[in-house]
Formats: C-alpha cells, sequence, structure tokens
DNA sequence: TTGTCCGTATTGACAGTGTCAAGTCGATGC
DNA sequence: GCATCGACTTGACACTGTCAATACGGACAA
C-alpha cells in the first residue's frame, strides 16, 4: 500500500523519469502546465518525492534548459565542423538550419531557455556552462565568415539574426500567419538568404510573396 | 467595515488601479510576481473585485501588451519619420534606437509581448491590433530602406535583428555580462552598426573591445 | 415615496499549487 | 544485531485563480 500502481512503474531512475515527464509536460503546455505534484502524479509517485532528486522546481526546468543549450551547441559545432571548406554562404546557411532548425523541433525548450531567471551561475551552474559552449560555436563560425575579424557585437549581430527569427516565428505576431510547416519553412529560408546575403554577398534571392503576409482579415479595426 | 482602508483608496477608477498594480508589480518580479489577490490587496479592495473589469488574469496582462506594442508602434513611427528625408543608415539607426530603447526602457512588459498565448484574436484583439500597426511600420521601413522593393520574409530579416538582439541583451546568456548600462549600450550600438553597414554599405563601424565577450571565470568547466 | 433593477464590491468556498517538517522503511555498513 | 542513511510517504501550511452567492447603493419608473 506504500507505491501507488507500482506496476506501472518501471524500474527507471526515478530522476530520469521526472525529468522525461516534465519535458512531455512543457511541451504539451508549457511552463505554466509544468507542475510538480502533476509531474509526481504521472512517475506514479507521491507529491514530495521529485524533492529528493531536484531542490525546487526551477531546477528541473535549468536541467531542461541545459540539455537543450547543449544539443543547440551539438549542433552548430556540427554544421560549423560541415561548412568549414565551403564557402561563407554555405556556412551561414547551415549554421541557420541548425540554430532555426533546434528551435522548431524543441519549441517548448526554446522558449524557457532565455530567461532571466537562469542567469545565476550559483544556482545553475550546468546551463550556464551549455550556453557558454553554444556561444563558443558562434564566436567560430564569425571568425570563419569575418576572415578571421570578431567582436562580441559582431557575434552578436549573427546570433541575433537567428535567435530574432525564432523568437518571431515561434511567438511573434506573424507567427499564425505562417500557419503551414512550408510556410514556416520557406519564410525562414528566405529571410536567412537575405542575411547571408548582405554578410557575404553573391546574387541576392528573389523576394518572396507578399500575399503571405496580409491578413486585414484577423485583426478588427480598433 | 465594508471597504479596507477606504482612506488610501484614492477615488480613481478601479480599472485604471488595477492595471498600473499590474504594470509595477511585472516590471518588479515578471509574470510570476503578477498575482490577481496581491493587485486586490495594493488596490485596497478585496480579492474578486478586480473581476469586474477584468473576465481573467491573462487579460489584464493582454491590456498592458496592448498598450506595450501601441508604445513600440508610436516610437516606431517617429522614427521613420523623423528619418523619412535621411539616408538609409540614419533610419536603421533610429528604428534600432526606437525599438531597442523601448525594450530597455520597458523589459518586463517587453518579455510577456511575445507569447503564444496572445495570439487568439477572439480573445486578445486589441493587443493584435497593435503588434499589426508594429508591424505596419516595419513594413515602412523596409519600403524606405530598400527601395520600394518588400518581401515579408525581409522585413522578418530587419525586425528579427532588432528583436534577437533586446532578447539576448535582456535574457540572453551574455546579458549578464554587459553590467553596466554603458556597456549595454554601446554593445547594441556596435551590433546595430554592423547592421546598417551589411544593409546600407558605407564604411565598415571599427570592432568593439573584444574584452567584454571572455569571462571564463564565471563558467565552471563541467 | 416606493419599489425594482443593476453595477460594484463583498464574503465564502473549492481545487490546485510549491514547499517545509516529520515519519516510515528497506538496504548497507560495522 | 544494530545503527545509519537515503528514498519515499504522509501531513500540513500558505498561497494562488476562479466560481457562487450575497450585500449595498444609486438610477429610474410607477
Amino acid at each position: 500500500m506504500t507505491a501507488p500502481s507500482a506496476a506501472s512503474a518501471p524500474p527507471l531512475n526515478l530522476r530520469q523519469r521526472v525529468l522525461e515527464t516534465s519535458r512531455e509536460l512543457l511541451a504539451a503546455g508549457g511552463l505554466a502546465a509544468l507542475s510538480m505534484r502533476e509531474v509526481a502524479r504521472r512517475a506514479g509517485v507521491t507529491h514530495q518525492a521529485p524533492y529528493h532528486h531536484f531542490p525546487d522546481k526551477e531546477s528541473i526546468v535549468a536541467e531542461l534548459v541545459a540539455e537543450g543549450f547543449e544539443e543547440l551547441a551539438r549542433r552548430m559545432a556540427s554544421a560549423n565542423d560541415a561548412a568549414a571548406a565551403q564557402g561563407k554562404r554555405e556556412v551561414l546557411r547551415l549554421a541557420a538550419e541548425a540554430y532555426l532548425g533546434f528551435a522548431l523541433e524543441h519549441p517548448a525548450v526554446f522558449r524557457v531557455m532565455f530567461r532571466p531567471e537562469l542567469c545565476d551561475p550559483a544556482r545553475f551552474p550546468r546551463a550556464l556552462a551549455a550556453a557558454e559552449h553554444a556561444r563558443a560555436q558562434c564566436e567560430r563560425l564569425v571568425r570563419i565568415v569575418h576572415d578571421g575579424r570578431f567582436s562580441p557585437a559582431l557575434a552578436s549581430m549573427h546570433w541575433a539574426q537567428v535567435h530574432g527569427l525564432a523568437c518571431l516565428v515561434l511567438d511573434g505576431p506573424l507567427g499564425p500567419q505562417l500557419s503551414t510547416e512550408e510556410a514556416r519553412q520557406a519564410h525562414l529560408v528566405e529571410a536567412s538568404a537575405h542575411f547571408a546575403h548582405m554578410v557575404a554577398g553573391g546574387p541576392p534571392p528573389p523576394l518572396g510573396p507578399a500575399t503571405v503576409w496580409r491578413l486585414d482579415a484577423a485583426a478588427p479595426a480598433p
């Protein structure tokens, strides 16, 4: 009578099961849907059990964020590796694909990765170290594209471009208008191509259809 | 014995007082600190009174978001107006200043302006209409800078640049390193100048100090 | 003047949350 | 055999958003 439904509880490490369940809840309904008690419920333990593996709720999120930054850094490193011998535009294309691909495949994690709560290195060292690795890959990209030239603000310009695109497509006011996955992809590809053209030169990409942007019907006049 | 501390309650419209108090709580501690009951408490009314002016908590946030987008659109319109007769780089500079200035002056509101919850036009028409106005100003900027050429993705590229910079400086892993207000300003100015140089040509801005970016001490090796 | 409506605010309750404190229980080490 | 300790449970607390029913006070018609 101690463990509720012990049959449905596989002998997996509770810590990992908590993380897994938290990922699911986060993906399903965002931070608001991620509840300690619901996690415990789904893991088949009482509401206090997760506290033996994580000091509080924010620490669970920080763990998922750390994993997110590690995956992001991995993708960016792969893109940089693959593009090392290619042209600058190809380097930029692959980097954008890596960043935006991650954001679109893990939107819920991406949304919680950039929050002021996580900027405390004493509480969340792993998340910040992982973010540092992602930034190192960004720095590497800048040096490749700009012939060894580098400055923090130059790197910020690059990071801001992909990060801003990801934010706007995921949650910006233009997001709902790119309803299909194909429209989103095409939009991001064209925007990234414009940026790459500005940075690395070459022939400018053609302008996409302007119809995507227009839908005054959805916004009633005030 | 009905109204608690009627003396401390000025004869201001409760609806406006709720909004004002909500703004304060949001600015002080983010969305997590914005509580219906705390708002009511500070407004000197019982916990249910605000429900006579807003159907739920999210509606209060949506109202603040709408105000935010309206202010943002106003700033962007002013920048476009002021820069109409000037060079492209100046246009870009003023636009970036408008957007980033708003984000830095109202970080708490800016943080809640881009969230998937607000994308429902049936529930939050005012917020979405205000966002539409801001986007119209962005479109206007693109036409000015690109000699009448326009595409949705081209506009997204511009919006993403300033939006990404704002996000990264406010909450990104590079935020804490730009500790002083001067460092943040300098960083944003240089990054924006790089972008403007790429878009509009002209002499490239000098590279800023690389020391801002380096602080391995804060990130312990995993 | 009396009575009715209605908007505003109140009181009370409910389910749900994060987290502290104390207790249980089984494995491990001496 | 017994103490220790970590994993887990039980119970409680303060707090949250929100539903329901109630009280009050002014406007307005009879």
